[in-house]
DNA sequence: AAATGATATGTAATCGATTACAAATCTTGT
DNA sequence: ACAAGATTTGTAATCGATTACATATCATTT
């Protein structure tokens, strides 16, 4: 219809800058007229290049994702790639993991959220050929093998610690996030080098153990209530379960800040407008998914053989707000 | 290797009852030595399909959709499909982008969260070619023309009020969703059911205008205070409002229940771990991304040209907690 | 005006599977 | 033992773009 050959009609489409002005017009009018749109199997299949991203996330229906996310959307969608967002945990199995998204000529590289696959799936991330880029953000594995993006866990863990100890505090105690979770692990060697800054042993009966879920606060609310001897204050691994105990404990005539100091981690949205407001370490969400775009992206345009590997600490901050106070005397 | 031709390769992987037993065997295991995979790609171009349906969701930000993602994630994982989400948010912009999707040959399908699409995108959900099934879940469009399924907006808001005059409470006010959101209407009118049945009317003071978030529920709070005759409880029409709206009243030393009743609608994870617990209309999230997954594959298995329409109610539930008690003597 | 290089376009191979159709083989009934 | 039908396999066309390479056109320099 614009009297060219198919060449130039792709060229003209990809690769504006290679064809003559005239032309690239004739070309583009021609589309607008027909509604022509690109096949994007073919282009993909041609061009070995997939313009998808995958993005792994341990559980979709943790509101703490869905941030991290938006900001991952936001850069891709600029650069007119898509996001293809897997669950892990819907895999039915991880071998599924493996075959589907990573080997399936699926993505033109990976961003991962869940710093728990099994080793085996991980192997494979580094094993597909063509190889295809990987940034973890947010968790991340021990492994030096991998790019990451992630916030200051232990320096948010401390700046906690520090903050109750300024206001007096000396019973401390912790509720930990899954074991083998490596953001646990992280925040609570930052909590554990706080208490050693201020001489202060932790009572392994103040450390309590939980999920990351609103329950597991609640039921670590009724552990603190069975104690003979109680701390009065309370660092959480992350703002949910400061909520799960906060209101366990409120149900039960435990006032925070007034009964109980409680410091969470992340600030998720609703933690400014808890009751009461929750002091918590601030985690940049949206800023972590735009860096580990933006990290992906380069990598995927360097697409260097070996590829360099990247990596970012993102700053934590300390949001000072109801839920602590100075110890009552006693 | 299994020295067949590649049409019998094929058939084996993807049609395995079309081959021989012995010889499915061969290649099964030919395919295994290889570590062969196919390329998606390469099926998509010639099968015309995608394995892939695209989920189109207002804001990847709002943890009342993860809920609901996650339910369609564990349908269409299930049947060996993936999900592409799509943020609106970022693409609306560019509606261009929007279309891409529905265009591209990208998904066999469509589920569309959003009930504010512009009328252009909307028609080429339509007119796209081959047309693909599109289901409306949770928000949906008066337009005829497409599948949808939601919860019992009306009833639900309806049962709230139904439940507030139980108490005993006849001065009820109401936060009202964005303006134009399908959601806010349908509940506003169930609320209007409501007051009609108990012979009450509602004060246009009462009516509080919102935007489903945190910080427009603070804002009525501001405004509720300023009143001076002001109701005995109020009706939002989502939980997250609700939370702004009693965290802001409790920081001026306002209690809810016993200053004021507050009913939220949606039932997110949250509400029954607020303070104090929130009462309000649960609205089954995952079921709602179950059954609109469902639909979705359904009809792209028929493809009937045409293709019935289908459609789906889910049953709302009145959740009675803390935030609700009879109005204080005045 | 011819030579050189830069720019623009066309031809045809190619990516890697699926599938219509044909051909070969096997079953079954008579 | 043979025809008819069912089952299995193979041949080769095909999906719709991209791109290596060849060729044509144009501008610039000497």
């Amino acid at each position: 219809m614009a009297g060219v050959s198919t060449a130039t009609v792709s060229r003209a489409l990809s690769k504006p800058e290679t064809v003559a002005k005239e032309t690239r017009e004739l070309v583009l009018e021609a589309a607008a007229q027909t509604g022509y749109r690109v096949n994007l199997a073919a282009r993909n299949l041609r061009s070995h290049r997939t313009g998808t991203i995958v993005v792994m996330v341990p559980n979709l229906g943790n509101p703490f994702f869905s941030r991290i996310l938006s900001g991952i959307e936001s850069v891709v969608v600029d650069r007119g790639l898509s996001v293809l967002v897997v669950d892990t945990q819907f895999a039915k199995s991880k071998m599924d993991l493996v075959s589907n998204y990573i080997h399936h000529s699926r993505a033109d590289g990976f961003i991962v959220l869940d710093g728990s696959l099994p080793d085996e799936v991980v192997e494979n991330l580094l094993d597909s050929s063509p190889q295809r880029p990987v940034i973890f953000a947010c968790e991340w594995l021990e492994d030096e093998r991998f790019s990451f993006v992630r916030v200051n866990n232990r320096r948010g863990a401390s700046l906690a610690i520090d903050h109750l100890v300024g206001l007096g505090h000396s019973r401390i105690g912790y509720i930990n996030g899954p074991v083998e979770n490596i953001l646990t692990k992280a925040r609570f060697e930052g909590a554990l080098t706080g208490f050693n800054e201020h001489d202060i042993t932790i009572d392994a009966a103040w450390q309590f153990q939980g999920d990351f879920s609103l329950e597991s606060g609640a039921v670590v609310a009724r552990q603190w209530f069975a104690l003979e001897d109680r701390p009065s204050a309370i660092f959480c691994a992350n703002d949910e379960m400061a909520f799960g105990l906060i209101s366990e404990l409120n149900q039960n005539g435990v006032k925070v800040p007034e009964d109980l100091s409680v410091v969470g981690f992340d600030d998720i949205d609703l933690s400014a407008h808890f009751i009461p407001p929750l002091t918590t370490i601030r985690q940049p969400r949206t800023e972590l998914g735009v860096s580990a775009a933006e990290m992906l992206i380069k990598a995927v345009d360097d697409r260097a053989p070996g590829g360099e590997l990247q990596s970012k600490v993102l700053p934590v901050e300390l949001m000072v707000r109801g839920s602590t106070a100075a110890p009552a005397d006693r």
